[in-house]
DNA sequence: ATACACCTTCGACCGTAGTTGAAGGTCAAT
DNA sequence: ATTGACCTTCAACTACGGTCGAAGGTGTAT
């Protein structure tokens, strides 16, 4: 099929999938004699794997380097650990830095339901944080 | 005091102090007469606003759309509430989110080290998501 | 006078994840 | 032959939060 059907079924942009080939998430497409991109069930697949992994919180940065890896060495899912077990790190240093947010706006919206002390507009502790 | 000082009394850049001040987050400072910006202690206590406002998850737009409102607006702190509260909205939506991912995670890594079912490399349930 | 540290503005750049548009090629139908 | 739908590449644009460098002005010390 070509892109546009592909892209349909992928549930993706044509667009994006062209993105993710140059990023080197998909291997290079097979062409067609005009230069038309060629995709099959196969192809599907491995958007669908990219999907999963986006999902998980890997950016496409991860998952070109993961994909870039042979087959084989994909199919070892226990190399996948150490992988998982950094991004869980990962996770939950953001966790405790977005609850720590959470805590610091409600303990806020007290304060101002309770005007007996004098309040800083936003006072709570000040740290750089780049969660972005 | 002049630029850098100011900055290193912030505890931030001098290029940072130039960009919030473009971008609406500081008022534009005071001039000497030789065009360079004049910075007092009322000023520190601005970028402290700011910084406090950004450790609580805010973007420079929010805290830009704050700062441009007057000096009397800003010292009513009920008027905060409907922001904290649509913050607080958005905070559990990205944790919910975060929480999900982490789950994800940690089943993978449990079925990979129990392998008897055949297992989809990252397979877990596919949803967009821009947490970025 | 000249070196040096500081200041000014402006525009370009980083990474992230693409989208959008321009300029052009291909193919089937009319 | 021309329309229309599709395809190609490349460059530029979006938002975020700044940083960096160039080109030039200022101020003080030697």
């Amino acid at each position: 099929m070509r892109i546009s059907e592909f892209a349909r079924k992928a549930g993706v942009s044509a667009s994006a999938i062209r993105f993710y080939e140059k990023r080197g998430l998909l291997p290079p497409s097979q062409r067609q004699a005009n230069g038309y991109r060629h995709f099959d069930a196969d192809d599907l697949r491995v958007i669908r794997l990219i999907d999963q992994a986006r999902s998980l919180g890997f950016s496409l940065n991860d998952v070109a380097l993961f994909m870039s890896r042979s087959v084989e060495e994909r199919r070892d899912k226990r190399r996948l650990l150490p992988i998982f077990a950094d991004k869980l790190v990962l996770i939950d240093q953001h966790l405790a830095a977005v609850q720590q947010q959470r805590s610091a706006i409600v303990a806020f919206m007290k304060l101002i339901n309770e005007p007996e002390q004098p309040q800083e507009p936003f006072a709570v502790g000040s740290s750089k944080q780049s969660d972005g």
